[in-house]
RNA sequence: GCGACCAUAGCUCAAGGGCAGAGCACCUGGUUGUGGCCCAGGAGGCUGUGGGUUCGAGCCCCACUGGUCGCCCCA
């Protein structure tokens, strides 16, 4: 047993996970790239009050989820347990408000969350983070689930399904939190869970989307909130609807769908993909009116998203889905006798530097041992050379696959190689 | 934070309270300089950690740590 282990929740990405990954993550920053995204970096950790301000005192993630921590300055730090709260800091403190708006921004990396693992749940993992800034069109709201769209389609998702709501903002959800839900909840308190009782009393709107069985029945004839929706909110939500609608991106509206992020208004969605488990949101997102007010900036409207690697990793998988490869050395160098080493080496490295991948077998084995090795590498030719090929300045190249073998001049070996992979591409 | 199940070689798993093993993977070899299949050999373990019961514990008991899966919540 291994004397140390990756820290609970966390975990390695060995090396024959990372195709799925690079496949993931290049296709992420491709996607968003043609929507006129511009990726950006943040730090890892921020100011905790970014974090407590930012997500919101009231939720899971602020009340127990946070790595805080203190530097030897003395200053409260967190890892960051999302991307949006870091990005508008950005956007404030780098004045972006004077860019052309909105400003479009996404972020790759990990993101910090002290919980108890679980299937598709970890203390690290990785996000891709959609944010755009400063526009207020719900054609905004569209493309950043339009993003979402393409990227699981690209990557073959089968079962995927989006589920669509308005919270509204803060015009509207306060009336209807105090003189419909609430009312309405009261009337029922005695039908209600224990914990949705206690939910009643921090955060109503949170009783909707219980998973109580108890309750369901309440929350089945809980009056709606988008049936108390204010006029602007109401258009908002009917013009992201048209352009869903009219681009044919399946939804399915879910009136009982509250995220647990304190900033959202009107638009939050959240997308479930088949394969994963109890925790089957693969990505999630909304708009966010009032956050980068909140954070000391002027009223600016925003809306994003956040997608989960390792979750959609999981699905990849469960799916059988397989990445594309990545490269990886097609050649290797057998040898036979010190000078055949030496020449080996020099062909490897014309090879390298002409841009063909090459190994070179290590050592003085047998040729035997050599040829093992060859067939267990990624390499489909073997350059074999020996004491009779380096005296007529040649090289024997073999083709693993069919088992061929042709005398190839040393000279002519880049050359031969190029020829060769030209029309016979990887994979 | 709560609950359930689990922990033996790198991986998948055996071992009735009495000598810790197999398959896969890894390394070496099977006569002159050629892989896969096959054969032989090798290496690899304080049985998660710490206590307890017992003449004797991988096995029974307790605690801890970690893993897995749920609850909560989320990506």
């Amino acid at each position: 047993m291994a004397r140390y282990q990756a820290p609970r929740g966390t975990q390695d990405v060995l090396p024959e996970d990372q195709a799925y990954w690079q496949w993931v993550l290049g296709l992420a920053r491709e996607i968003a790239g043609r929507y006129g995204f511009q990726p950006i970096d943040v730090p890892v950790f921020e100011d905790t009050e970014v974090f407590a301000r930012g997500v919101g005192t009231g939720t899971d993630i602020v009340e127990k989820e946070m790595y805080t921590f203190k530097d030897r300055g003395g200053r409260s730090l967190t890892l960051r347990p999302e991307f949006t709260a870091g990005i508008v800091r950005a956007y404030i403190e780098h004045g972006m408000r004077v860019r052309p708006q909105p400003v479009k921004l996404y972020a790759i990396g990990p993101v910090f969350r002290y919980e108890a693992p679980q299937a598709g749940r970890y203390r690290q993992h990785t996000q891709f983070s959609c944010e755009c800034i400063g526009e207020a069109d719900a054609l905004a709201d569209f493309e950043i689930m339009s993003i979402a769209w393409d990227l699981y389609a690209a990557l073959g998702f089968q079962e995927v399904q989006f589920q669509l709501n308005s919270i509204g903002c803060q015009h509207c959800r306060p009336p209807y939190i105090r003189d419909v839900l609430v009312p309405y909840l009261q009337s029922r308190i005695n039908e209600l869970s224990k914990i949705d009782v206690e939910r009643l009393q921090k955060n109503p709107l949170r009783v909707l989307d219980t998973k109580e069985p108890e309750s369901q029945p309440v929350v089945a004839e809980a009056p709606p909130i988008t049936e108390h929706l204010c006029a602007e909110c109401r258009d908002h939500f009917a013009q992201l609807r048209f352009y869903l609608d009219m681009l044919e991106r399946p939804y399915e509206l879910n009136p009982r769908l509250v995220r647990g992020l304190d900033y959202y208004t009107k638009t939050v969605f959240e997308v479930t993909a088949a394969g994963l488990g109890a925790q089957n949101a693969v990505g999630g997102g909304g708009r966010y009116d009032g956050l980068v007010e909140v954070l000391g900036g002027p009223p600016t409207p925003g809306v994003g998203f956040a997608a989960g690697i390792e979750r959609i990793v999981l699905v990849l998988k469960a799916q059988g889905t397989t990445p594309p490869p990545l490269p990886a050395p097609r050649v290797y160098f057998v040898h036979h006798g010190s000078p055949a080493k030496d020449a080996a080496v020099a062909l490897a490295d014309q090879l390298r530097h002409s841009g063909i991948g090459a190994l070179v077998a290590f050592g003085n084995r047998s040729m035997k041992s050599q040829m093992r090795q060859a067939s267990k590498s990624s390499a489909r030719y073997v350059v074999i050379i020996g004491e009779e090929e380096l005296s007529r300045g040649e090289v024997q190249v073999k083709d693993l696959q069919t088992g061929q073998q042709v005398a190839v001049r040393q000279a002519e070996l880049v050359q031969w190689f190029q020829n060769l992979f030209a029309q016979h591409p990887p994979q």
